[in-house]
DNA sequence: GGGACCGGGG
DNA sequence: CCCCGGTCCC
């Protein structure tokens, strides 16, 4: 089984982009969008089910939204904390179309946008590090249901320093401080493991370039977006790879897909 | 010689259908625009230098702007009213860049985007009227150093019944008011003749469809887009035509070229 | 419907 | 740099 994650910026803007890599990839199962930016009377479902897939949307207007599209059907979909929490303690963690989960062959995909942050310090940096405390929340619920679960998505932190092109200062950019890593690492310490690593223990592999500056064509990139997994999917997985080639066309994608093996 | 006019709709967003048309029509010697909707400082000069075309540009930002583009040098490049004029009555009028024009092997050419006018009776409408009678006092200006004056662009009236697809209620529809048409006439009486209808005198050809409700897949279209000739240059005129093509590609203009040949 | 601008977001 | 949503204009 193949599981895709890929933030689109914008499903419209990208349909073409998506249908393309899904011709050209057509042995991946499950396709996790995020930043969808649409409201759901809006997502363009027709290119999807004329190809053969099923789609389940989350989305919002302008901003956020995430999508999984999936050749067969998903069992058990839920979107947002309270879907799987019920009642949650600061409800305005799911004002934002962040998260949507399904079940396929008794594997549990949750599929995530994680807040940016926006500045080191801001509203917004510590709206992210509540939600990601309430991920760990969200995440216990789950494992006390199921030993197979795969966590994917945009996470808007780089883990170690290798994952960024250069983590000199990082501790004024957000997505690199040690306390984003810190409240990552205590929702990925529940037992998810970096499945990238399993196969690829060097730097320089990224899943995002801004736009910005060239970021693309000098390399610098972040690696972002990733595939968690408890142990034994951990142990299932035979590959993880970062496919650069959607962000090589004309008007891409600033994110690329990451591709994990079961 | 060859001269086509052609509302582009943005030179920016239009630049490849431009230089698509120009590689298809070589013979077209000058290319007169409307609508560039761009500053001078941000005009797309390279597309066209590269292939061996002068450029001739009065701009503004969003809204309006000309250029002529020519294989030639043109002489006496004169942008606005009040360059032909002086002192003009109605400065205002020279406020939006819709008027330019320059000589090339004895022919007066001006190029020019008539006010659309808005709504019948309102502000816009007003204004159409007044800038049509000062180009009236512009004309005669020009006409009085210069036999060989050839007028065109985007005249934003539809001369006849026959050149709209469906002219019913047409008092009430800007472009085709009698007064419009009327002060139109005035203009033309000094001298000028539809160079289109010495060749063809059928209607149902069009040089405008609207964006909206399929207008070109319907053929609802307008003829607003004119070369009228003063009588030495109307009798050496051999063809005059629509090119229909570039409406028919993707993300088109919604008007299409005009080409006259002397 | 499709340009352009602006302001917000990344 | 690029996306969205408003607003203006045709």
């Amino acid at each position: 089984m193949k599981i895709a994650t890929w933030n689109v910026n914008s499903v419209r803007t990208r349909i073409n982009h998506i249908c393309d890599w899904l011709t050209t990839n057509p042995d991946v199962d499950v396709l996790c969008l995020q930043e969808t930016k649409v409201i759901d009377n809006d997502f363009p479902h027709a290119p999807f089910s004329d190809r053969g897939y099923q789609t389940y949307i989350y989305g919002q207007k302008s901003y956020n939204g995430v999508a999984m599209i999936s050749r067969s059907p998903l069992e058990n979909v839920q979107m947002g904390f309270a879907s799987v929490l019920g009642k949650i303690a600061e409800p305005s963690l799911d004002d934002q179309k962040r998260l949507i989960t399904a079940q396929l062959a008794g594997i549990q995909i949750v599929n995530m946008y994680v807040p940016n942050g926006s500045e080191v310090g801001g509203e917004k940096y510590e709206y992210k590090l509540r939600w990601l405390r309430l991920l760990k929340l969200y995440l216990q619920a789950l494992l006390a249901q199921s030993p197979n679960v795969l966590i994917c998505g945009d996470f808007n932190v780089a883990i170690a320093d290798i994952d960024i092109y250069d983590p000199k200062n990082r501790e004024t950019k957000v997505m690199a401080t040690d306390i984003e890593r810190d409240t990552l690492a205590e929702v990925l310490n529940l037992g998810f493991q970096d499945v990238f690593r399993k196969f690829e223990p060097e730097g320089g592999h990224f899943s995002w370039w801004d736009y910005r500056a060239g970021g693309f064509a000098r390399n610098r990139g972040w690696r972002i977006d990733y595939h968690f997994l408890t142990a034994p999917l951990y142990e299932r997985a035979t590959a993880c790879v970062i496919d650069k080639e959607p962000r090589k066309m004309p008007q891409p994608s600033d994110h690329t897909p990451v591709i994990v093996t079961l």
